[in-house]
RNA sequence: GGCCCCGUAGUUCAAUGGAUAGAAUAGAAGUUUCCUAAACUUUAGAUACAGGUUCGAUUCCUGUCGGGGCUACCA
């Protein structure tokens, strides 16, 4: 039994016998807040019916009762209805020696769960940009809180490598690559089709203002541009199995997935599955039969089918085109099937960003209906657009932030900043070069995952680079003074993994407060993975690495006279980096040894 | 027009319906004979507006104002 779990229950015999009543509903207990004295506080307004006298009449008969026959109780003050208590220097010792000794620090049990993380899932024209950053950052770390907490993880990428999009890449690099390759331009092959996606709409464009001029409306210019036409010719051609086009398209696709391979590997970021368009975007239109015989779609008079979810608050929904063909729902409904199929999951998790919101809505609404096993279990982890001071990123303005040079420049800064700082003595160039690494991307990395997913958020590129305050190069800091601490305990014989808890009579305020931190990690883990949300974690080890750092200048370690003292604070000190690199790896950010 | 999300210190972010709304940055003032000052300490500063529900509202409800998104037989 936790010490949360014996205060309630205490308090609820402390009930049964002041006020001789039975609560029914859950109690539960707040961290009491720093500016008085306590642990963990009660709050007893939602009782006063039960207990028939004032709020601090109540407070004070229980707090008296559990002094009284809860062990770990040992003193409480009350404030208005808030009854604070104290707990005694043994429980703390306890709590810390349970958490000290747990294996698998950070491991939640598994629960016989499969889920799968679906994220990344790149077009094929062009390179990634900062949005694809905290899309690939939320996934990589999610998946990553998933298996903390007991689940098994398929990470997926649906690659969308179809389409009239990439067509248009295809067509520019046709009339303007002149054979150009990525050796021959030097480019990574995502910024090499990137840059025929961009001239393609230039050329678009250009076309458009000449048949404007030659008297089209703008409309029918936009309809009638050669080049636009060009596109779609070249995307029929695609589904008839054209082998020139077919050819164009896998010598284009390859030297883009070649670019991403280079950047997801920078990122730090993997998949089990890859999924593609071209396989699955006829899926879906058996589902849409079977939708039809089960009487959940509807046919239309000219052959289109639809789905109505006017019942549920939304509209009704096209499923399938009058002349057949599928729509983007229709080989959702179908890749949602296959990913059953491939591994029989319990649960299903799509980072995609918010403005997909009513797609998913629909596309779960119509699963459910269909009576698919999974459908309980999908989940739209829908993120927030990352904006810019300039305001939105525009791909075709330009405003877009590109992830490789967006790291590359982390990277860099964080170089200069090393250097400044003047911290690489004792390094060879390829550690330099390893921390230079660990800390550009922390510092990224951390930047984009401290904010609730949920929400929009702003990219200031100034303040994205900062290395203190509530940034990864912060807590990477403080793991690498702990580590130096452990360097030096190692050294002069500390014999910390072997810890005698009896021998420690007083604990201080500053090593309580850490214990009581480091005591809330796993809850936290089980909190992050219930909703999704790496920023929970985020949160939760700056307030550790604040914490542990209040402790650092606080508390002499290696010049306390008691020698069990010093042992008990590298313990102390063991656990917190033990934890923040567990806490760390979880938003899939290193720690450096030294910096 | 309809539907959805969001409005918190100068700025960027927190706060299962609970206490005097927390941090970080920027501002002001300090801390290095001592384990890494990328640190620590002190200080000033905010719930868009108007109602309602509640012992108690940043949180729930209604309205107003402001920002964003969705609303294609596109993907």
């Amino acid at each position: 039994m936790t010490i949360q779990q014996s205060i309630i229950k205490g308090i609820q015999d402390a009930f049964q016998s002041i006020f001789n009543t039975e609560i029914d509903t859950e109690l539960s207990l707040a961290p009491t807040r720093k500016e008085f004295e306590g642990t963990y506080t009660f709050v007893v307004f939602p009782y006063l019916k039960l207990s028939k006298t004032s709020p601090e009449n109540t407070a004070k008969l229980i707090g008296d009762f559990l002094v009284e026959n809860v062990d770990e109780v040992a003193d409480f003050n009350v404030v208005k209805g808030f009854l604070n208590l104290v707990l005694n220097q043994q429980s703390w010792l306890s709590i810390f020696s349970k958490i000290y000794q747990k294996p698998n620090w950070g491991e939640l049990p598994s629960n016989g769960q499969k889920v799968m993380v679906e994220y990344s899932s790149p077009n094929t024209n062009k390179p990634l940009h900062l949005g694809h950053l905290r899309n690939n950052f939320l996934g990589y770390s999610v998946a990553e809180i998933l298996k903390a907490n007991g689940y098994e993880v398929i990470k997926a990428n649906l690659v969308n490598d179809r389409g009239i999009h990439i067509c248009k890449s295809m067509v520019a690099y046709q009339h303007f690559g002149n054979g150009e390759t990525p050796e021959s331009s030097g480019l990574k092959g995502d910024h090499l089709a990137g840059k025929y996606y961009v001239l393609f709409d230039k050329e678009y464009k250009r076309q458009i203002d000449d048949l404007k001029t030659s008297g089209q409306s703008e409309e029918e210019a936009k309809k009638n541009a050669p080049i636009l036409l060009e596109a779609q010719d070249m995307l029929r051609k695609w589904e008839a199995g054209d082998p020139e086009v077919v050819a164009l398209w896998k010598q284009m696709n390859e030297w883009v997935y070649e670019g991403f391979d280079e950047t997801y590997r920078k990122m730090g970021v993997d998949f089990d599955k890859f999924y593609y368009e071209s396989d699955t975007y006829l899926l879906g239109k058996d589902i849409v039969e079977e939708g039809l015989q089960k009487g959940v779609f509807f046919k239309k008079e000219n052959g289109s089918v639809w789905v109505d979810l006017t019942d549920e608050g939304l509209d009704e929904k096209l499923v399938l085109r009058g002349d057949g063909t599928s729509v983007y729902i229709t080989q959702d409904m179908g890749t949602a099937d296959l990913k059953y199929k491939d591994f029989h999951i319990d649960k299903s998790v799509y980072v995609v960003g918010n403005e997909q919101d009513y797609h998913f809505d629909v596309l779960f609404k119509i699963m459910q209906k269909l009576g698919r096993p999974y459908g309980p279990g999908l989940y739209h982890l829908s993120y927030g657009m990352v904006d810019l001071p300039s305001g939105k990123m525009k791909s075709r303005e330009g405003t877009v932030v590109d992830a490789d040079d967006l790291i590359q420049e982390m990277i860099e800064t964080a170089e200069r900043h090393t250097k400044e700082l003047g911290k690489i003595e004792g390094f060879t160039e390829e550690q330099a070069k390893e921390l230079y690494g660990i800390l550009g991307l922390g510092a990224l990395k951390f930047f984009l995952l401290k904010v609730d997913p949920k929400k929009r958020m702003l990219f200031n590129p100034q303040e994205s680079i900062e290395f203190q305050g509530f940034t990864g190069p912060f807590i990477q800091y403080s793991h690498a003074r702990i580590a130096s601490i452990l360097r030096k305990a190692d050294q002069i014989g500390v014999d910390y993994k072997n810890l005698d808890f009896s021998t420690i009579k007083h604990v201080e305020d500053s090593e309580s407060s850490l214990i009581f931190l480091l005591n809330d990690f796993e809850k936290k883990i089980k909190l992050a993975g219930d909703e999704y949300s790496p920023s929970i974690i985020s949160q939760y080890l700056f307030d550790l690495a604040k914490e542990y750092n209040r402790f650092y200048a606080d508390l002499p370690i290696f010049s306390e006279e008691n020698p069990n003292v010093v042992t008990f604070r590298v313990a102390l000190s063991e656990l917190t980096a033990k934890t923040i690199k567990k806490g760390m790896s979880l938003l899939g950010i290193q720690v450096p040894e030294r910096m």
